[in-house]
DNA sequence: AATGAATGAGAGTTCATTCAT
DNA sequence: GATGAATGAACTCTCATTCAT
């Protein structure tokens, strides 16, 4: 498939021992569970089933193994919109807006299905991990946006959307995804039909940023 | 103003001493700061200026202490627009549908401006606080969202919006507007002009959730 | 009756507030059940139902709350054998040996039965009290001790009970009387004849004690 | 010597680091002396040379450190007696009630003045600790009682001691030899010929249990 | 006399981390 | 590389005691 599994970018990568995996995984587990904070490394250990010395053999401290768990997730968590799809739309790879929309919201869908452990540990650090934040702003803050940016221009000249600041613009598509993924996955209801809500949401990004006939 | 700041709600209740509001206090500043787990009590008390075995006087155990300040926002966060705001909407003291988000924006933003930190603990421990989940559940899922999909409901009748799952026309809304509270509170981007965002997201919801013309 | 309650003598005394009665009355029956390290100062205001700080002005210590529970056990607690029964016994008023033991016994039994909590309380902290220790020693090893030693004597004399070092003797009544006690209040069995046990104790000292004929 | 001194049982057993031995000396001198609840981990962990986190590593509470000393103790407590000198007795190794009595004091005092400590915090710890009272039960209530009372028949049929019930004989014998031991090692009096102090007590017991003839 | 808020020392326990094996 | 015993600082929480009201 395309779309790799983060969970083997992060502890299937070469030169992991099989004990390393382990911890990584058990990690994983339990920071996405109780929080990085109010997880002990002992706990880490047991689930893992290694000694707790193992954990620091390999990583200098508990902070280290938050960070190698989490860093590359910053990476890939737009990785593919930026690298691949950016050429795609501008070659026209994507006959309209609402073509790549979709093609990007499927793409994302399944990244977060993959990894959404990981995902979460990132969303709840941010907050208090300094270093993440930074990287956060270099990566999304600057790479993503500027091409986003770039992408939304090119269907404003194309006037397949409406002509007002892409930022503004980008944040609207972004709320309304964030928010689509988030009712599907954090608060699952229990009747949901997927495809009748992507066209909804499709439908209303579209009406919400068609220009504005004169 | 009619909205009040929650602070006052938690800490300058009546038939708190002092030392309670100074607890308070301190303890929302580094909650809000570093998250829960990562607070020690001996942090808080020394921040507040009271010994430490003061704070356990008042609260049993350190958890207490943050449902006590986070608890009442439950409440709070969507009260005003259930009770008020339900009523003046059906009766029709809200011109249209934008006027109606107009207010509850404004409102709201005012409450959330008041309360931030309060707020933000409040987010970042909803995953891991069994009881917190519960509680918005009841009182979110069930009172706050039957009202709004009352007034979603009086809007489609009127033909202002579109016939839709009222879920998801209020999802669609809740996105965008939390996407513009976010953008404004937790990113503040530089360049922010203010009055023009808001005109834009209405601008965005009403095209977006206009009725389609046969 | 003639035998007087002790909890009377601890804390219906002239003198007491009802608070001070319910402090005493709520201490005897925590420091019993849990013991006196274990039993703390505020539990024991809450059973009483007063404020912590009104145990502290009747005892400056919790310490002091046990000895003034306790020590004046020490006293009581051999009392009646000391000074009444001595002279009944050299007055000849109990016939004999056998009559003496059987009136030593009830006696006891009824003052036990008053004050098993306070009496509980006592015998577990003697080993820890200094204090304690040193009262016993005074008042039951040397008055008690050489009372009971002269009426011992005195059946010598008559040729009821054998000659015999008088301490010994009387370590042997003590031991078969006081495991009497204990199997009947601490153990308890299911069965339990009374008079039955009295009689098998009693025909068991006497021909124990029996002199030697020649 | 064939009593085994029960020390060693406890903190000599293979598996037991040297950190692990000095913390059970540590304890079980402190219990001893001060009582459960009136001794501190750190004080144990500072008579011991450890660090205090090292007690709970070994030991989960501080209660299970009190059950891991004292519940062995249970079942050395009355061992002997009930798995070799029954058989003895049956066996006709015993001549008559006398010797078996004398060889079971004996036994049972060499335990005693080995595991005195022990023995101590035992006495002490039964009348706040459900489980101790429990196994106290299940092993001398239940074991040791049953074959005791076999006993205590087998010289009654052969004649040498009084029909009477044979629960009673069992009190009256256990009443008479814990006195001894409690004023021998209790009281500890100045003057104390050991030998004579035996032989009273046998001739006491052997007089009082003596068939009566008709 | 009685209250109960406040204290700070110290309780039992957990923790991330180290290090000899 | 892996272990797990050992550490001691830090944690949450309890305690006996004080004192202003």
């Amino acid at each position: 498939m395309s779309e790799q599994n983060l969970d083997e970018v992060i502890y299937n990568q070469e030169g992991l021992t099989e004990k390393q995996k382990k911890i990584l995984e058990a990690a994983i587990e339990t920071f996405a569970e109780k929080g990085f904070a109010a997880t002990s490394t002992s706990e880490i250990a047991k689930k893992a089933g290694v000694a707790e010395g193992t954990i620091f053999r390999h990583y200098k401290t508990k902070k280290e193994l938050l960070m190698k768990i989490v860093s590359p997730m910053m990476f890939k968590l737009i990785g593919p919109i930026v690298i691949k799809d950016l050429y795609k739309v501008l070659d026209q790879e994507f006959d309209d807006f609402e073509e790549f929309l979709r093609a990007m919201i499927d793409n994302r869908e399944q990244f977060l299905k993959n990894n959404i452990k990981t995902i979460r540990i990132l969303i709840q650090e941010i907050p208090f991990q300094e270093e993440l934040r930074e990287q956060f702003i270099e990566h999304i803050g600057k790479k993503v946006y500027g091409r986003f940016r770039r992408i939304v221009q090119h269907y404003q000249e194309k006037e397949e959307i409406i002509v007002m600041n892409p930022d503004t613009v980008i944040r609207l598509i972004i709320s309304t995804v964030l928010g689509y993924f988030a009712t599907k996955y954090v608060i699952s209801p229990r009747e949901w039909n997927d495809e009748e809500e992507i066209e909804r949401m499709l439908g209303f990004l579209k009406r919400g940023l068609t220009p504005i006939k004169k």
